[in-house]
DNA sequence: GAGAAGTTGAACAGGGGTGTTCGACTAATT
DNA sequence: AATTAGTCGAACACCCCTGTTCAACTTCTC
Protein backbone atom coordinates (compact mmCIF):
# COMPACT_ATOMS: atom_id res chain seq x y z
CA UNK A 1 0.00 0.00 0.00
CA UNK A 2 2.53 2.41 -1.01
CA UNK A 3 0.04 4.85 -1.86
CA UNK A 4 1.25 7.85 0.16
CA UNK A 5 3.95 9.47 -1.54
CA UNK A 6 5.87 12.07 -0.91
CA UNK A 7 6.85 14.82 0.60
CA UNK A 8 9.65 16.89 -0.05
CA UNK A 9 9.27 17.35 -3.72
CA UNK A 10 10.35 13.88 -5.37
CA UNK A 11 8.61 11.02 -5.79
CA UNK A 12 5.82 12.21 -8.78
CA UNK A 13 4.20 8.83 -8.93
CA UNK A 14 0.50 9.81 -8.52
CA UNK A 15 0.09 13.47 -9.24
CA UNK A 16 -1.62 14.86 -5.58
CA UNK A 17 -4.21 17.38 -5.30
CA UNK A 18 -2.87 20.77 -3.60
CA UNK A 19 -5.07 20.50 -0.70
CA UNK A 20 -4.28 17.14 -0.55
CA UNK A 21 -0.63 17.32 -0.36
CA UNK A 22 -1.11 20.46 1.94
CA UNK A 23 -3.30 18.32 4.62
CA UNK A 24 -0.61 15.94 4.46
CA UNK A 25 1.83 18.56 5.40
CA UNK A 26 -0.60 19.84 8.05
CA UNK A 27 -1.07 16.35 9.17
CA UNK A 28 2.52 15.67 9.70
CA UNK A 29 3.76 18.93 11.63
CA UNK A 30 0.33 18.66 13.74
CA UNK A 31 1.23 14.87 14.32
CA UNK A 32 5.10 15.93 15.42
CA UNK A 33 3.64 18.67 17.98
CA UNK A 34 1.08 15.74 19.50
CA UNK A 35 3.94 13.67 19.77
CA UNK A 36 6.25 15.60 21.21
CA UNK A 37 3.76 16.79 23.85
CA UNK A 38 2.36 13.25 24.35
CA UNK A 39 3.82 10.30 23.57
CA UNK A 40 0.56 8.78 23.82
CA UNK A 41 -1.18 11.15 21.66
CA UNK A 42 -4.12 9.56 19.58
CA UNK A 43 -5.33 9.56 16.01
CA UNK A 44 -8.42 12.15 17.16
CA UNK A 45 -6.19 14.12 19.02
CA UNK A 46 -3.84 14.08 16.15
CA UNK A 47 -6.43 15.19 13.45
CA UNK A 48 -8.23 18.14 15.72
CA UNK A 49 -4.80 19.72 15.85
CA UNK A 50 -4.47 19.69 12.29
CA UNK A 51 -7.50 20.88 11.74
CA UNK A 52 -8.67 17.91 10.19
CA UNK A 53 -11.44 15.01 10.47
CA UNK A 54 -10.20 11.72 11.53
CA UNK A 55 -11.48 10.11 8.49
CA UNK A 56 -8.59 11.91 6.54
CA UNK A 57 -6.10 10.66 8.86
CA UNK A 58 -6.98 7.63 7.17
CA UNK A 59 -6.99 8.69 4.21
CA UNK A 60 -3.49 9.76 4.07
CA UNK A 61 -2.21 7.56 6.81
CA UNK A 62 -3.20 3.85 6.94
CA UNK A 63 -2.63 3.19 10.72
CA UNK A 64 -1.40 5.50 13.66
CA UNK A 65 1.88 3.39 13.51
CA UNK A 66 2.88 4.19 10.03
CA UNK A 67 1.95 7.99 10.82
CA UNK A 68 4.44 8.00 13.58
CA UNK A 69 6.97 6.35 11.14
CA UNK A 70 6.68 8.97 8.84
CA UNK A 71 6.96 11.63 11.89
CA UNK A 72 9.94 9.65 12.99
CA UNK A 73 11.61 9.63 9.27
CA UNK A 74 11.40 13.24 8.94
CA UNK A 75 12.93 14.25 12.03
CA UNK A 76 15.42 12.02 11.48
CA UNK A 77 16.05 13.32 8.28
CA UNK A 78 15.76 16.75 9.27
CA UNK A 79 18.56 15.60 11.95
CA UNK A 80 20.26 14.00 9.35
CA UNK A 81 20.72 17.09 6.85
CA UNK A 82 22.30 18.89 10.12
CA UNK A 83 24.77 16.24 11.20
CA UNK A 84 26.27 15.76 7.41
CA UNK A 85 26.26 19.76 6.91
CA UNK A 86 28.53 20.09 10.17
CA UNK A 87 30.34 16.81 9.64
CA UNK A 88 32.89 17.40 6.94
CA UNK A 89 35.93 15.12 5.89
CA UNK A 90 38.46 17.74 7.09
CA UNK A 91 39.72 19.35 10.06
CA UNK A 92 40.25 18.16 13.39
CA UNK A 93 38.05 15.47 14.56
CA UNK A 94 37.34 17.18 17.99
CA UNK A 95 36.42 20.30 16.88
CA UNK A 96 34.62 19.29 14.06
CA UNK A 97 32.84 16.87 16.04
CA UNK A 98 32.11 19.58 19.31
CA UNK A 99 30.55 21.62 16.58
CA UNK A 100 28.28 18.71 15.57
CA UNK A 101 26.91 18.14 18.78
CA UNK A 102 26.00 21.55 19.93
CA UNK A 103 24.47 22.03 16.17
CA UNK A 104 22.27 18.92 16.63
CA UNK A 105 20.94 18.54 19.80
CA UNK A 106 18.80 21.67 19.99
CA UNK A 107 16.78 19.89 17.26
CA UNK A 108 16.60 16.49 19.71
CA UNK A 109 15.13 18.33 22.66
CA UNK A 110 12.05 20.25 20.19
CA UNK A 111 11.12 16.96 19.43
CA UNK A 112 9.95 15.98 23.14
CA UNK A 113 8.37 12.79 23.83
CA UNK A 114 8.68 11.84 20.44
CA UNK A 115 11.28 9.72 21.17
CA UNK A 116 8.97 8.12 23.68
CA UNK A 117 6.42 8.01 21.71
CA UNK A 118 8.87 5.76 19.20
CA UNK A 119 9.56 3.27 21.92
CA UNK A 120 6.20 2.70 22.80
CA UNK A 121 4.97 1.89 19.84
CA UNK A 122 7.74 0.63 17.64
CA UNK A 123 10.28 -2.56 18.61
CA UNK A 124 13.33 -1.28 19.83
CA UNK A 125 15.68 -2.61 17.10
CA UNK A 126 13.23 -0.91 14.21
CA UNK A 127 14.08 2.57 15.99
CA UNK A 128 17.68 1.88 16.16
CA UNK A 129 17.78 0.83 12.50
CA UNK A 130 15.80 3.93 11.56
CA UNK A 131 18.93 6.22 13.26
CA UNK A 132 20.79 3.95 10.90
CA UNK A 133 21.85 6.81 8.53
CA UNK A 134 22.23 10.25 10.56
CA UNK A 135 24.59 7.34 12.59
CA UNK A 136 26.36 6.73 9.58
CA UNK A 137 27.85 10.32 9.43
CA UNK A 138 29.03 10.28 12.62
CA UNK A 139 30.57 6.83 12.63
CA UNK A 140 33.00 7.99 9.68
CA UNK A 141 33.82 11.15 11.85
CA UNK A 142 34.57 8.80 14.80
CA UNK A 143 36.66 6.38 12.52
CA UNK A 144 38.23 9.23 10.60
CA UNK A 145 39.79 10.45 14.45
CA UNK A 146 40.37 7.21 15.20
CA UNK A 147 42.52 6.91 11.86
CA UNK A 148 43.99 10.01 12.74
CA UNK A 149 45.12 9.45 16.59
CA UNK A 150 42.42 12.00 17.68
CA UNK A 151 39.95 9.19 18.95
CA UNK A 152 40.67 6.11 21.32
CA UNK A 153 40.77 2.98 19.53
CA UNK A 154 40.37 0.65 22.30
CA UNK A 155 36.75 0.95 21.84
CA UNK A 156 34.56 -0.13 18.78
CA UNK A 157 33.39 2.38 17.00
CA UNK A 158 29.59 0.72 17.03
CA UNK A 159 29.94 1.80 20.73
CA UNK A 160 30.69 4.75 20.63
CA UNK A 161 28.19 5.77 17.93
CA UNK A 162 25.73 4.43 20.31
CA UNK A 163 27.46 6.10 23.25
CA UNK A 164 26.69 9.22 21.80
CA UNK A 165 23.32 8.70 19.98
CA UNK A 166 22.21 7.47 23.79
CA UNK A 167 23.67 10.70 25.57
CA UNK A 168 22.25 12.71 23.30
CA UNK A 169 18.97 11.32 24.18
CA UNK A 170 19.46 11.07 27.28
CA UNK A 171 20.20 15.19 27.20
CA UNK A 172 17.28 16.12 25.69
CA UNK A 173 15.35 13.94 28.13
CA UNK A 174 17.07 15.64 31.23
CA UNK A 175 15.89 19.25 30.07
CA UNK A 176 12.56 18.22 28.99
CA UNK A 177 12.21 16.95 32.63
CA UNK A 178 13.28 20.15 33.96
CA UNK A 179 16.81 18.52 35.71
CA UNK A 180 18.77 20.36 32.97
CA UNK A 181 19.70 23.78 31.81
CA UNK A 182 18.91 24.05 28.06
CA UNK A 183 21.86 26.52 27.86
CA UNK A 184 24.14 24.05 29.47
CA UNK A 185 23.03 20.99 27.86
CA UNK A 186 25.84 22.42 24.92
CA UNK A 187 29.23 22.78 26.90
CA UNK A 188 27.90 19.61 29.24
CA UNK A 189 27.91 16.90 26.22
CA UNK A 190 30.56 18.44 24.67
CA UNK A 191 32.88 17.98 27.42
CA UNK A 192 31.05 14.51 28.19
CA UNK A 193 31.40 13.05 24.79
CA UNK A 194 35.11 14.32 24.10
CA UNK A 195 35.86 12.55 27.33
CA UNK A 196 34.85 9.46 26.33
CA UNK A 197 36.40 9.67 22.54
CA UNK A 198 39.61 10.81 23.76
CA UNK A 199 42.16 8.59 23.83
CA UNK A 200 43.76 7.48 27.03
CA UNK B 1 13.14 -11.23 48.25
CA UNK B 2 12.36 -9.57 51.68
CA UNK B 3 8.91 -10.70 50.82
CA UNK B 4 7.23 -11.99 54.38
CA UNK B 5 4.81 -8.65 54.91
CA UNK B 6 1.98 -7.96 52.42
CA UNK B 7 3.38 -5.61 49.21
CA UNK B 8 1.63 -2.62 50.53
CA UNK B 9 3.51 -2.58 53.97
CA UNK B 10 0.98 -1.13 56.26
CA UNK B 11 0.87 -2.87 59.41
CA UNK B 12 1.00 -6.77 59.37
CA UNK B 13 -2.39 -6.65 59.92
CA UNK B 14 -3.80 -9.14 58.26
CA UNK B 15 -1.30 -12.39 58.20
CA UNK B 16 -1.76 -13.75 54.58
CA UNK B 17 -2.20 -17.38 54.45
CA UNK B 18 0.41 -19.41 52.91
CA UNK B 19 -0.45 -20.20 49.67
CA UNK B 20 -1.34 -16.78 48.76
CA UNK B 21 2.23 -15.88 50.19
CA UNK B 22 3.62 -18.31 47.52
CA UNK B 23 1.48 -16.93 44.79
CA UNK B 24 2.16 -13.69 45.20
CA UNK B 25 6.03 -14.64 45.00
CA UNK B 26 5.28 -16.78 41.88
CA UNK B 27 3.33 -14.20 40.34
CA UNK B 28 6.33 -11.75 40.72
CA UNK B 29 8.80 -14.05 39.79
CA UNK B 30 6.41 -14.93 36.38
CA UNK B 31 6.34 -11.55 35.71
CA UNK B 32 9.37 -10.86 35.84
CA UNK B 33 10.36 -12.91 32.94
CA UNK B 34 7.31 -12.29 31.38
CA UNK B 35 8.08 -8.57 31.51
CA UNK B 36 11.81 -9.52 30.32
CA UNK B 37 10.61 -11.57 27.39
CA UNK B 38 7.94 -9.21 25.98
CA UNK B 39 7.34 -5.54 27.10
CA UNK B 40 3.47 -5.77 26.10
CA UNK B 41 3.03 -9.31 28.30
CA UNK B 42 -0.57 -9.09 29.16
CA UNK B 43 -2.21 -9.89 32.67
CA UNK B 44 -3.26 -13.46 30.88
CA UNK B 45 0.04 -13.81 29.83
CA UNK B 46 1.74 -13.55 33.27
CA UNK B 47 -0.86 -15.49 35.13
CA UNK B 48 -0.37 -18.71 32.73
CA UNK B 49 2.77 -18.28 33.21
CA UNK B 50 2.58 -18.45 37.00
CA UNK B 51 -0.26 -21.21 36.37
CA UNK B 52 -2.72 -19.40 38.06
CA UNK B 53 -5.66 -18.17 36.99
CA UNK B 54 -6.09 -14.13 36.22
CA UNK B 55 -8.96 -13.40 38.72
CA UNK B 56 -6.27 -14.60 41.19
CA UNK B 57 -3.92 -11.95 39.87
CA UNK B 58 -6.27 -9.35 40.39
CA UNK B 59 -7.03 -10.18 43.68
CA UNK B 60 -3.22 -9.47 44.77
CA UNK B 61 -2.58 -6.73 42.59
CA UNK B 62 -5.29 -4.50 41.59
CA UNK B 63 -3.81 -3.30 38.26
CA UNK B 64 -1.03 -4.11 35.37
CA UNK B 65 0.03 -0.99 36.35
CA UNK B 66 0.56 -1.86 39.91
CA UNK B 67 2.14 -5.31 39.27
CA UNK B 68 4.84 -3.64 36.94
CA UNK B 69 5.47 -1.07 39.67
CA UNK B 70 6.33 -3.90 42.14
CA UNK B 71 7.85 -5.60 39.54
CA UNK B 72 9.94 -2.65 39.16
CA UNK B 73 10.14 -1.72 43.02
CA UNK B 74 11.79 -5.65 43.52
CA UNK B 75 14.71 -5.65 40.71
CA UNK B 76 15.62 -2.03 41.33
CA UNK B 77 15.83 -3.36 45.30
CA UNK B 78 18.01 -6.35 43.95
CA UNK B 79 20.03 -3.58 41.90
CA UNK B 80 20.08 -1.30 45.29
CA UNK B 81 22.05 -4.17 46.96
CA UNK B 82 24.37 -5.38 44.85
CA UNK B 83 25.13 -1.72 44.40
CA UNK B 84 25.39 -0.69 48.06
CA UNK B 85 27.57 -3.65 48.71
CA UNK B 86 29.59 -2.82 45.49
CA UNK B 87 30.13 1.05 46.67
CA UNK B 88 32.08 0.72 50.03
CA UNK B 89 33.27 4.75 51.42
CA UNK B 90 36.76 3.85 51.31
CA UNK B 91 39.07 2.57 48.52
CA UNK B 92 40.23 4.30 44.91
CA UNK B 93 37.04 5.88 43.52
CA UNK B 94 38.17 4.75 40.64
CA UNK B 95 38.75 1.27 41.24
CA UNK B 96 35.84 1.17 43.71
CA UNK B 97 33.66 2.28 40.68
CA UNK B 98 35.01 -0.28 37.98
CA UNK B 99 33.93 -2.86 40.43
CA UNK B 100 30.98 -1.59 40.79
CA UNK B 101 30.15 -1.82 37.54
CA UNK B 102 31.66 -4.95 36.99
CA UNK B 103 28.95 -6.14 39.48
CA UNK B 104 26.13 -4.78 38.48
CA UNK B 105 25.60 -4.24 34.99
CA UNK B 106 24.45 -8.67 34.72
CA UNK B 107 21.85 -8.38 36.57
CA UNK B 108 20.89 -4.98 34.64
CA UNK B 109 20.99 -7.05 31.40
CA UNK B 110 19.42 -9.90 32.63
CA UNK B 111 16.08 -8.03 32.99
CA UNK B 112 15.57 -7.91 28.91
CA UNK B 113 13.17 -5.70 28.08
CA UNK B 114 11.66 -5.22 31.26
CA UNK B 115 13.30 -1.68 31.02
CA UNK B 116 11.02 -1.41 28.04
CA UNK B 117 8.25 -2.61 29.35
CA UNK B 118 8.42 -0.02 32.21
CA UNK B 119 8.96 2.96 29.82
CA UNK B 120 5.69 2.11 27.60
CA UNK B 121 3.48 2.17 30.65
CA UNK B 122 5.16 4.13 32.86
CA UNK B 123 5.41 7.96 32.78
CA UNK B 124 8.98 8.70 31.85
CA UNK B 125 9.92 11.12 34.90
CA UNK B 126 8.16 7.67 37.77
CA UNK B 127 10.17 5.57 36.02
CA UNK B 128 13.71 7.74 36.64
CA UNK B 129 12.48 8.26 40.19
CA UNK B 130 12.03 5.13 41.06
CA UNK B 131 15.52 4.68 40.56
CA UNK B 132 16.46 7.56 42.93
CA UNK B 133 17.53 5.00 45.72
CA UNK B 134 19.99 2.75 43.55
CA UNK B 135 21.26 6.29 41.93
CA UNK B 136 21.58 7.60 45.60
CA UNK B 137 24.83 5.39 46.10
CA UNK B 138 26.35 5.80 43.10
CA UNK B 139 26.18 9.71 43.11
CA UNK B 140 27.76 9.21 46.93
CA UNK B 141 30.87 7.87 45.52
CA UNK B 142 31.16 9.90 42.27
CA UNK B 143 30.82 12.81 44.72
CA UNK B 144 33.46 11.13 46.82
CA UNK B 145 35.66 10.85 43.57
CA UNK B 146 35.22 14.47 43.36
CA UNK B 147 36.53 15.64 46.43
CA UNK B 148 38.81 13.50 46.15
CA UNK B 149 40.37 14.69 42.89
CA UNK B 150 39.64 11.58 41.28
CA UNK B 151 36.58 12.64 39.47
CA UNK B 152 36.62 15.42 36.99
CA UNK B 153 34.20 18.64 38.81
CA UNK B 154 33.88 20.55 35.76
CA UNK B 155 30.49 18.09 35.30
CA UNK B 156 27.28 18.45 37.83
CA UNK B 157 27.24 15.22 39.89
CA UNK B 158 23.92 14.56 38.62
CA UNK B 159 24.47 14.33 35.12
CA UNK B 160 27.20 11.98 35.59
CA UNK B 161 25.08 9.84 37.34
CA UNK B 162 22.43 10.14 34.68
CA UNK B 163 25.18 9.33 32.26
CA UNK B 164 26.23 6.05 33.93
CA UNK B 165 22.46 5.36 34.54
CA UNK B 166 21.82 5.55 30.56
CA UNK B 167 25.06 4.05 29.55
CA UNK B 168 24.49 0.83 31.75
CA UNK B 169 20.91 0.35 30.31
CA UNK B 170 21.76 1.40 27.14
CA UNK B 171 24.80 -1.39 26.97
CA UNK B 172 22.00 -4.27 28.10
CA UNK B 173 20.22 -3.40 25.23
CA UNK B 174 23.02 -3.54 23.14
CA UNK B 175 23.78 -6.89 24.38
CA UNK B 176 20.00 -7.74 23.94
CA UNK B 177 19.89 -6.81 20.48
CA UNK B 178 23.13 -8.71 19.64
CA UNK B 179 25.00 -5.62 18.70
CA UNK B 180 27.48 -6.55 21.40
CA UNK B 181 29.08 -9.38 23.24
CA UNK B 182 28.02 -10.05 26.47
CA UNK B 183 31.20 -10.77 27.82
CA UNK B 184 32.95 -7.93 26.45
CA UNK B 185 30.52 -5.32 27.97
CA UNK B 186 32.35 -5.17 31.63
CA UNK B 187 35.30 -3.87 30.33
CA UNK B 188 33.71 -1.48 27.57
CA UNK B 189 31.53 0.26 30.32
CA UNK B 190 34.20 0.72 32.51
CA UNK B 191 36.52 1.77 30.51
CA UNK B 192 34.19 4.05 28.78
CA UNK B 193 32.69 5.45 32.43
CA UNK B 194 35.95 5.71 33.54
CA UNK B 195 36.78 8.39 30.82
CA UNK B 196 33.67 10.32 31.33
CA UNK B 197 34.41 10.68 35.36
CA UNK B 198 38.15 11.24 34.73
CA UNK B 199 39.66 14.86 35.23
CA UNK B 200 40.78 16.21 32.14
C1' DG C 1 -13.22 -31.26 60.99
C1' DA C 2 -15.23 -26.65 60.61
C1' DG C 3 -14.92 -22.32 58.93
C1' DA C 4 -12.28 -18.97 56.86
C1' DA C 5 -9.23 -17.64 53.32
C1' DG C 6 -8.01 -18.36 48.85
C1' DT C 7 -8.54 -20.08 44.05
C1' DT C 8 -10.92 -20.80 39.75
C1' DG C 9 -13.31 -20.53 35.18
C1' DA C 10 -16.74 -18.44 32.96
C1' DA C 11 -18.89 -14.72 31.94
C1' DC C 12 -19.80 -10.02 31.76
C1' DA C 13 -19.34 -4.85 31.40
C1' DG C 14 -16.69 -1.60 29.58
C1' DG C 15 -13.66 1.46 27.70
C1' DG C 16 -10.82 3.42 24.42
C1' DG C 17 -8.58 3.42 20.74
C1' DT C 18 -8.38 1.54 15.92
C1' DG C 19 -9.69 1.09 11.32
C1' DT C 20 -13.74 1.04 7.93
C1' DT C 21 -17.85 2.27 5.41
C1' DC C 22 -21.42 5.31 3.87
C1' DG C 23 -23.45 9.12 1.41
C1' DA C 24 -23.31 13.89 1.12
C1' DC C 25 -20.53 17.66 0.55
C1' DT C 26 -16.53 20.82 -1.12
C1' DA C 27 -12.68 22.16 -3.48
C1' DA C 28 -9.26 21.48 -7.15
C1' DT C 29 -8.16 20.46 -11.93
C1' DT C 30 -9.19 20.50 -17.03
C1' DA D 1 -19.09 23.58 -15.97
C1' DA D 2 -18.00 18.99 -15.58
C1' DT D 3 -15.16 15.78 -13.72
C1' DT D 4 -12.63 14.04 -10.28
C1' DA D 5 -10.15 13.92 -6.02
C1' DG D 6 -10.56 14.90 -1.65
C1' DT D 7 -13.03 15.91 2.72
C1' DC D 8 -16.32 15.23 6.51
C1' DG D 9 -19.21 13.40 10.24
C1' DA D 10 -21.36 9.85 11.95
C1' DA D 11 -21.80 5.59 12.73
C1' DC D 12 -20.17 1.01 12.72
C1' DA D 13 -17.68 -3.33 13.89
C1' DC D 14 -14.70 -4.36 16.20
C1' DC D 15 -10.81 -6.12 19.06
C1' DC D 16 -8.11 -6.86 22.65
C1' DC D 17 -7.27 -6.09 26.96
C1' DT D 18 -8.72 -4.50 31.38
C1' DG D 19 -11.07 -5.07 35.59
C1' DT D 20 -15.28 -7.18 38.10
C1' DT D 21 -18.72 -10.41 39.78
C1' DC D 22 -20.43 -14.93 40.65
C1' DA D 23 -20.98 -19.47 42.66
C1' DA D 24 -18.50 -23.47 43.12
C1' DC D 25 -14.42 -25.55 44.59
C1' DT D 26 -9.78 -26.25 47.18
C1' DT D 27 -6.54 -25.50 50.55
C1' DC D 28 -4.99 -23.68 54.60
C1' DT D 29 -5.39 -22.81 59.62
C1' DC D 30 -6.92 -23.51 64.18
Amino acid sequence: MARTRDHGGRGAGTPKRADAERNIAAIITAATECFARDPDASMTTIAKAAGLGRVTLYAHFPSREQLLRTVLAETIAESAGIIEAASPDTGPPAEVFAQLIRSCWPLLSRFGSLHAAVQRALPADEVRRRHDQPLAHVERLVARGQAEGAFRTDLPVEWLVTTVYTLLHAAADEVAAGRLAAESVGEILEKTLLATLRPA
